[in-house]
DNA sequence: GATCATCCTGCACACGTGTGCAAGGCGGAG
DNA sequence: CTCCGCCTTGCACACGTGTGCAGGATGATC
């Protein structure tokens, strides 16, 4: 096995506790003692037990993430936001994904509380009630992306993006554009993010002082599929809407897709504008416009709001919202800007 | 703090011993008590601590994974391989990654060394020799991905896709509709991916009675730049190739795009092949015939080798070779399959 | 009733680390 | 020389769990 810091006790013929204080640069230890040790150390390759260090300590380093699966490049990068920022303060993370299968949720969540996280950060979209009680049992801060804590429990908090203003952005930017009758394909109904993106762009286009046509709303599953199938609704309609504000990009990109094999040119005789900004909106022809969800900056934030609400006492405010930002590209007809 | 076997111990009037015995299904414990402090646990709300468990086992059910970075939908994919495969036999998964610093690549490995990590998955493709030594110091066993044991190290195995059949597999492809005279857009030079699939590629025009010809052998860089840029190589070459395998599906997205913007019809005047298969792949207009890499297979079969190693003394291959299968898309102008 | 085997339980130690407390050593001051 | 105080070190316990060993209880057999 590995050195421990009785091996190293033995081999300076001191004691462990002198080891330990050593290390750990106690102001209880002669300086000579120090050097020699820490010396000692590093030439038997020590590397410290974190398992005994969180088990004396009742602190692991430790973050818990679950997510649906990982393969979902949103996701993904809202854990690499996770990951570098959990990274910089000491804390390690331990990965769960769920694949949407209740059960799988449950066992991670059992699994976290096993190992003892410090704080767990659930970037799934569906919070199954499940585990929710589960968890604030535990007393474990918990933060949750793109999903609201609605049960108002303590100790969890939550961060989205402001669905409202990303959806007033985008329907602004095709009304800026010369748009008069704007489609918004929505994603999988009950859903709160499509109901706020859907506000927003009726918002936008009432301050536009335009009215709004229930007829123009067309139902996608936030999948490509929906976007595709909702071409057929969206070409029957009279007059024919020139541009569409979808609920994701996923349902964009059918859209997208859908409207060039049926021979409609994308911009010129339909305008599409994104949510997410999903890395393949910036590569696809035409490349999507959309709004950017600060996915990174996500994961950053919301480590930062579990180290907060491990450190002190203090109340934080329950929900964090953050702003999204117009990504024009040419599948709008804006400015257009090539891959790079 | 979280109930421990203590507490039930008290609760239930006997020694901590008795509980430990109780919850393990020891055959040297009661049933009546078994039971009974079965039921008082669930009551209690017992989740065992794994750290502790963990300590004294010598096991701590835990794999890490080293990446560059996350946010790349191929790492995301064989992540998600890895952690269902690990989830399923009882081991989490504390995932760290590099963004190709190496600094931070060592902390990392210093992190899975301290959490005492049963075993070490890397996929990233930058293997620093840095840590190898580090790695092989504390005989954890090491699983490769795409990357190779240069070394000959002891209990270091690697898993990575066949690129030479991938590349014939593409290119055998083009071959059987037609084209004669065919493109290779490369990525990095001196990456052992690229000169594989290459070699593939010539051997399948050397088997078709071919000649080679290094002139329509294009440098990219594994990136979307890297295939805009070859494009107008391409263009100049007389007489022009018909068709094109590119090193990965980066370099065949950005050849589309700049052949599109080009006025070049893809496939009708320009066929091209891809490597990876990722996500987008499926996606774009036309759509990306490919070679796909079997990401959730390698993630499951790095997991698999890396229990292997852990629970037998056997020496393993040190090689794993898994082989893609071509996916015929629109790019290619073989039979057209839409979005799904 | 005595002896023995069987079954169950508790004691004690282990894993690796951190820390309160006591004590030893040493120097300085009276 | 003695006493006090400070600096340093070690002892012992703690965290939560697993396990070898001893011993107690119970039942069976002679």
């Amino acid at each position: 096995m590995s050195v421990s810091i009785k091996d190293i006790a033995q081999a300076a013929g001191v004691s462990h506790s002198t080891v330990s204080r050593a290390l750990a640069d106690s102001p209880l230890i002669s300086e000579a003692a120090r050097q020699r040790i820490q010396a000692l150390a590093e030439q038997m390759g020590y590397v410290p037990n974190a398992q005994a260090r969180g088990l004396v300590l009742g602190r692991t380093m430790t973050i818990g993430v679950v997510v649906t699966t990982i393969a979902d490049p949103f996701v993904a990068e809202v854990v690499q936001g996770i990951e570098s920022t959990a990274h910089a303060n000491g804390y390690s993370v331990i990965l769960t994904s769920s694949d949407n299968d209740p059960e799988r949720e449950v066992q991670s969540v059992e699994m976290l509380r096993a190992r003892r996280a410090d704080a767990v950060i659930v970037a799934s979209s569906r919070i199954g009630d499940l585990y929710q009680d589960d968890l604030e049992e535990t007393g474990v801060p918990v933060v949750l992306i793109n999903s609201h804590n609605d049960q108002g429990r303590a100790r969890v908090v939550s961060i989205s993006v402001d669905n409202r203003h990303g959806g007033y952005l985008a329907t602004q930017h095709l009304l800026g554009l010369g748009h008069r009758r704007i489609a918004y394909i929505s994603g999988l109904p009950g859903h709160s993010d499509d109901s706020e993106r859907r506000a927003g762009y009726a918002q936008a286009l009432h301050d536009a002082g335009l009215p709004i046509d229930d007829t123009v709303v067309l139902s996608g599953d936030g999948r490509a599929s929906g976007g595709e199938q909702a071409l057929d609704a969206l070409l029957a309609l009279r007059p024919r809407p020139t541009a569409a504000f979808c609920y994701n990009d996923m349902t964009a990109i059918g859209l997208v897709s859908a409207a060039q094999r049926a021979r409609l040119a994308v911009p010129r005789r339909l305008a599409v504008v994104g949510f997410d900004d999903i890395p393949f909106a910036a590569l696809m022809h035409p490349s999507l416009s959309t709004i950017a969800q600060p996915k990174h900056e996500m994961g950053r934030r919301a480590v930062e709001r579990a180290l907060a609400l491990l450190s002190s006492d203090a109340e934080q405010p329950d929900h964090l919202s953050l702003q999204g930002q117009l990504i024009v590209r040419e599948s709008s007809g804006g400015h257009a800007s090539g891959v790079r």
